[in-house]
DNA sequence: TGGCGGGTCATTTTT
DNA sequence: TGACCCGCCA
């Protein structure tokens, strides 16, 4: 029980608690991680047998680290805990009882890049406009769908819902919902959604099932529970229900994930579906100065709903939370590379001491440029990771289809990859008879009648048969071959390998690299099994089933030891800490962003951004703002953030903002407006409604000669539906409807011989007559 | 069938 | 501004 001695009393509290629901509210930097690892080896400690505790996180990560630091605690026991992301242990189930869902055990999982491509297909099958049905917008809203717990039949059947599809004009959302619902199940895939949608069936419909795993797991424990959504609590509350040894951990003021469907309400209403709750705050930080804590306070109180907490510390006073102004994005970079510069010097920091911070991926570019020119390493997180690359991508798709040949994604990805002549009208062809026959494409292809049905030619007939005689020979191999061995021979005889090595650029070089990279991945999987069972062969589905859920970046896993400076989104910053922070692009309309400012739960949620960005920082956070940058090649021009204003003024050093005595941020904001060049709605800014439009400036606004002059961004206010307009490329026309607000108001404009044309009035250039 | 070029459209993203 | 997608042409 030595253990017990490293915590404080509260955190000691919430450990030694066993029975019975409890949460525990835990502030940013209050050792949270630490509870819950320390709960979880008491508990084996006390006697709970590993097996019957289940561990749920978020992401992989978390679940490693947790892992490790309970193996470190009480040792190997811990590896039995059954510890994973809700993803990874759901689908675990899944696949012990898919055959009562009528999906095999080895289903594929369709990650968003699959998802997406089979609804652009129904979409176009069902010769819908994908510029109306977008299919990122579809493919949202039957996520969160099946996040609610909608069936496709439930969806189509809701009113509410349908008199709101139609309203926004897409009546058929249902319909494709199910066509998606269908192809899925279809192709023996399940999307990441599903894998907790088809868990809430499977303890639904399946009472026995439920009641084995509810007399399994004795204790639950729920990380991060803030983002956790609707479908993830369900299935928690239905395995818990018969002893309610429930735990979860959260920070309702670190929930930055409601836009992926993640349910505040969860934490807020946890206490009404759990009366004896036993709750647990923790609020002591013992990551940040005071200043930094202090300051965090004093943005989140802005926030309305939340859950009353006084998070303190006992850490120094520390730097105060320093401003810089730049009137530039670039002179933004320069000024955070040269104060990294400075601090480095005068504090021998390193340079991973340092983080950046902003709010869209899109602002690390002016930050690398500066932080290049002054010789400071940086990595960038964001991007694409390394199970996101397209050759990574094309091999995994071959392994997928030898696996599970119903997998028409894996299936349409490599048919013609590496080039073998079967080209998009063949293989549409085969989707149309495969949808006729409501089958697989692959069904269609390894059957010549069904070929000759789809009108497909005798030379590419030929091709297609020599693609299934080769997938069939691949799977003949996977019961009795081991993993490496077999993705070696896929690799070589699809040509895979040889199409890349061909590649002599620098990118086909790293592609060929990156092949190689995960066959060596492959090899260490299979040693690292051979350690736990040396007798059976490791085979390539065990990998599948391994990576199918893994999506981080190993890259820069392996890099976590170099000395570089880290830029990431704040989204991505959650979790971890810096000894200093850098929070740069504080502007309205950027951060809070102009997308979040119509309801006050998305402005709060950005508050919540804010906060977590802030929390980050253990010595200094380091505040940022630009008067004008570059937007989508147009300059902009932005006030400061109101998230500035929002923290208490005492705790702030303005650096390089020259101000006059008793100047506020409110004098220096007019002064700046009237210096400014472009005046753009001057209006009058009222006490609580902040003046949020963007001021955009056409750069190229003014071409010489040409008639362009008369044609500007049209003024907002005298457009109507039904005035007439003329456009300098359309000409004359009338407008028909007009959508959206302020900045994103749009117009559907119909013009003569051309036809409906829909505006971002933001950017067209429109002359309106009468 | 496959390679270029112009039009279009833009957050955040644990799985 | 830049990435991506569709459509045109060889």
């Amino acid at each position: 029980m030595q253990y017990l001695e490293d915590l404080n009393p509260i955190q000691r509290s919430a450990v030694e608690h066993i029975e019975g629901p409890m949460m525990i509210l835990a502030g940013a930097g209050s050792g949270k991680t630490r509870v819950l690892t320390y709960r979880i080896a008491h508990l084996i400690h006390s006697g709970v047998d590993p097996f019957r505790i289940m561990s749920l996180t978020f992401t992989n990560k978390a679940a490693k680290e947790m892992k490790e630091r309970i193996a470190h605690l009480i040792g190997p026991d811990a590896l039995n805990v059954w510890m994973g992301t809700f993803h990874s242990v759901f689908a675990k189930i899944l696949r012990y009882e898919a055959d009562r869902l009528g999906y095999p055990s080895n289903f594929t999982i369709y990650d968003t890049d699959d998802a997406k491509s089979l609804i652009k297909s129904i979409i176009k099958e069902y010769n819908l406009d994908d510029k109306i049905y977008k299919p990122n917008l579809v493919l949202n809203r039957i996520s969160a769908a099946k996040n609610n717990l909608l069936s496709p039949q439930e969806y189509i059947e809701n009113t509410n819902i349908q008199s709101e599809d139609i309203q926004s004009k897409k009546p058929h959302l249902g319909k494709l919902f199910l066509a998606y619902s269908q192809r899925c199940f279809r192709a023996g895939a399940m999307d990441f959604d599903d894998l907790l949608y088809q868990t809430n069936i499977l303890f639904r419909d399946y009472p026995e099932v439920l009641h084995k795993y509810q007399d399994r797991f004795e204790f639950l424990l729920v990380d991060e529970f803030q983002d956790t959504n609707f479908a993830q609590y369900n299935i928690v509350k239905m395995i818990c229900a018969k002893r309610e040894n429930i735990c979860v951990v959260g920070d309702d003021a670190q929930s930055i994930y409601a836009f992926r469907g993640a349910n505040i309400q969860n934490i807020l209403n946890f206490k009404q579906d759990y009366p004896d709750v036993a709750t647990f705050k923790l609020e002591q930080n013992y990551r940040s100065t005071k200043n930094i804590v202090h300051a965090a306070n004093s943005v989140i109180k802005h926030n309305k709903h939340q859950f009353e907490k006084n998070v303190f510390t006992e850490n120094t006073m520390g730097e105060k939370i320093a401003v810089f102004k730049s009137s530039t994005d670039n002179e933004e970079g320069k000024i955070v590379a040269a104060e990294i510069f400075s601090t480095k010097i005068n504090e021998q920091a390193f340079n991973k001491d340092f983080a950046i911070l902003y709010r869209t991926n899109s602002q690390s570019r002016a930050i690398e440029e500066a932080l290049r020119k002054k010789n400071i390493a940086y990595r960038i997180y964001g991007g694409l990771s390394f199970y996101q690359r397209k050759e990574i991508k094309d091999i995994l798709a071959y392994f997928r289809l030898t696996l599970n040949s119903k997998d028409d994604q894996a299936f349409a990805r490599v048919i013609n990859y590496p080039k073998r002549g079967i080209g998009k009208t063949t293989v549409e062809k085969m989707v149309t008879v495969a949808n006729q026959q409501n089958t697989t494409i692959w069904d269609v292809a390894s059957n010549p009648v069904m070929l000759a049905q789809a009108a497909i030619n005798s030379g590419a007939q030929k091709k297609i048969g020599e693609f299934v005689v080769m997938v069939k020979s691949f799977a003949s191999m996977t019961q009795n071959t081991e993993a490496e061995k077999l993705a070696q021979h896929i690799a070589a005889s699809t040509g895979l390998l040889k199409d890349l090595y061909t590649d002599k650029t620098p990118e086909g070089l790293s592609r060929y690299e990156n092949i190689q990279e995960l066959l060596n991945g492959l090899k260490d999987f299979e040693a690292q099994q051979k350690k736990q069972d040396e007798n059976n062969p490791v085979l390539l589905e065990q990998y599948m089933q391994e990576i199918s859920l893994l999506t981080d970046n190993i890259e820069n896993q392996e890099n976590e030891n170099e000395d570089q400076v880290t830029l990431m989104t704040i989204h991505s910053a959650k979790g971890l800490e810096f000894k200093h922070v850098f929070i740069v692009g504080l502007e309205e309309n950027l951060f809070p962003s102009e997308l979040s400012s119509h309801s006050r739960d998305e402005l709060e949620e950005e508050r919540r951004l804010f906060y977590v960005a802030l929390t980050r920082g253990e010595q200094s956070v380091t505040l940022s703002y630009a008067d004008t940058r570059y937007r989508w090649g147009n300059l902009v021009f932005n006030r400061p953030s109101r998230f500035i204003e929002e923290i208490d003024q005492s705790l702030l050093e303005y650096k390089n903002i020259h101000r006059q005595r008793n100047e506020t941020l409110e004098s220096r904001k007019m002064g700046w407006k009237t210096s400014s060049k472009a005046k753009v709605n001057q209006k009058p800014k009222t006490q609580n409604n902040v003046t949020t439009q963007p001021r955009v400036v056409k750069r190229n606004l003014v071409k010489v000669g040409a008639t362009s002059s008369h044609y500007a961004p049209v003024d907002l206010s005298s457009l109507f539906v039904g005035s007439r307009v003329e456009h300098s490329k359309f000409g004359e026309g009338k407008v028909l409807h007009i959508e959206g607000v302020d900045a994103n108001k749009k117009a559907t404009v119909f013009f003569q011989g051309v036809g409906e044309k829909q505006l971002l009035l933001k950017y067209a250039k429109l002359k309106v007559l009468s």
